[in-house]
DNA sequence: TTTATTTTTTAGACCGATCTAAAAATTGAC
DNA sequence: GTCAATTTTTAGATCGGTCTAAAAAATAAA
């Protein structure tokens, strides 16, 4: 059984890695979980002893299958939470990640499982991330950022890369949306700024920050 | 801010007050709380300098004012989300208890309010429990006990006393549930027990002890 | 390849929540 | 009203998670 801040750190370890593919260092993990280096050592010793990660010293840890299944599970309940909350509840997709930090911390196999049920066994969560089913299997789709598109090609929004509550907001504001069609009919080269439009209607201009935060197929 | 752990000692003593109605002793609060009664006395000194509860050594706590409040909105989440559990999410009664206590610290006054509005406002718990509102406000509704009532007199039952699994699962089995018409049809002098009909059909025998676990109306 | 810079670890402390053991206050019995 | 039993509080320790400051290792520069 992993404390709170231990399936937190997981969880981050988790993300930092790329899936468990590279390993991560104390520095990037303190700054990622807001705390000092010393602490990471620390709780480090902790989740290896635990077997979640293997760690060496002054190299980094790297996450275990164990460690990955469970980082998987809670990631899963974090993506049914935020589902939940803007599908059920009407929350705006700016409002839930704060809330889902809380909720993907109640232990309950049953409640996950039934509320997966509740939900209709969705596949992504509101930013277009896709959500772990019950053993941990998740499906990745093919996606690219958008500001590496052709011009004048159609694209799909899929997902946010950033999905701080100001960025979402702002999407929103200009009518940027999961699903929207996306058309780059200019490219500014100075800036690297976009001009888009959005459902082949509304014309607006986006920061190459934005674009770059944008993850779409075609 | 109060903690996890201050959070459900101020709920015990909300409940062991009876409401705030009575002073709360050290040892009937540790037995509650599963813990020793050097660790109420210090707990309880935390929660008198953050005004919640009023100390008086040797002589119990009392609850405050914003103690109460604060006790009332927690109570107020263990029932909503109860409800949200067996309404939406399909567990059964005898389910609910466990996960409630965690889903009640989650941090979020509009999660709350939007539960509230997608449960459509309940009134009561699935154990009968009243839900107090927004403001803490809490309506309780006149019942009694059971095993009080008259011989042949039709009562409805609106609530149970003690929510404990093993109990719940008892009353799905024979067909006693929140709302349900008994008649009680003979009472065993010697030992207490009760023969009743569930709404006016089957007839069973229960024991002193489940007729006073539920409350009723006439 | 020696020295300087950066990164990481260790040592030692603090805080919140808990415990055991011992002291103090209250209550109950006679 | 005194003494014994019960209840409650204090004292001191532990554990998890955090911190700062200092030591050690790895990396980069000269
Ligand atoms: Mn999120
Ligand atoms: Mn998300
Ligand atoms: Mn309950
Ligand atoms: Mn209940």
């Amino acid at each position: 059984m992993l404390s709170f801040t231990e399936e937190n750190y997981l969880k981050s370890i988790y993300h930092l890695s790329n899936g468990g593919t590279q390993a991560v260092l104390t520095n990037a993990l303190a700054e990622s979980m807001n705390t000092k280096a010393a602490s990471v050592t620390d709780m480090v010793k902790k989740l290896s002893t635990k077997g979640m990660i293997s760690y060496e010293k002054y190299y980094g840890v790297k996450i275990t299958r164990v460690g990955k299944t469970e980082a998987l599970m809670i990631i899963r309940k974090h993506r049914l939470w935020e589902t939940f909350l803007v599908q059920t509840l009407q929350f705006n997709w700016d409002e839930v990640h704060e809330v889902a930090e809380q909720l993907e911390h109640i232990q309950s196999p049953l409640l996950i499982e039934k509320l997966d049920d509740f939900l209709g066994h969705p596949r992504t969560d509101p930013h277009g991330h896709p959500i772990p089913d019950k053993a941990g299997k998740i499906v990745e789709i093919k996606q690219v950022i958008l500001s590496t598109c052709a011009l004048r090609k159609k694209v799909m929004v899929r997902a946010v890369r950033n999905g701080s509550p100001s960025f979402l907001q702002y999407l929103s504001k200009i009518g940027v949306y999961i699903g929207a069609t996306l058309t780059i009919v200019d490219k500014v080269e100075f800036d690297g700024s976009l001009e888009i439009t959005i459902d082949g209607k509304k014309k607006v201009f986006i920061s190459r920050d934005a674009a770059e935060n944008l993850m779409v197929t075609e």
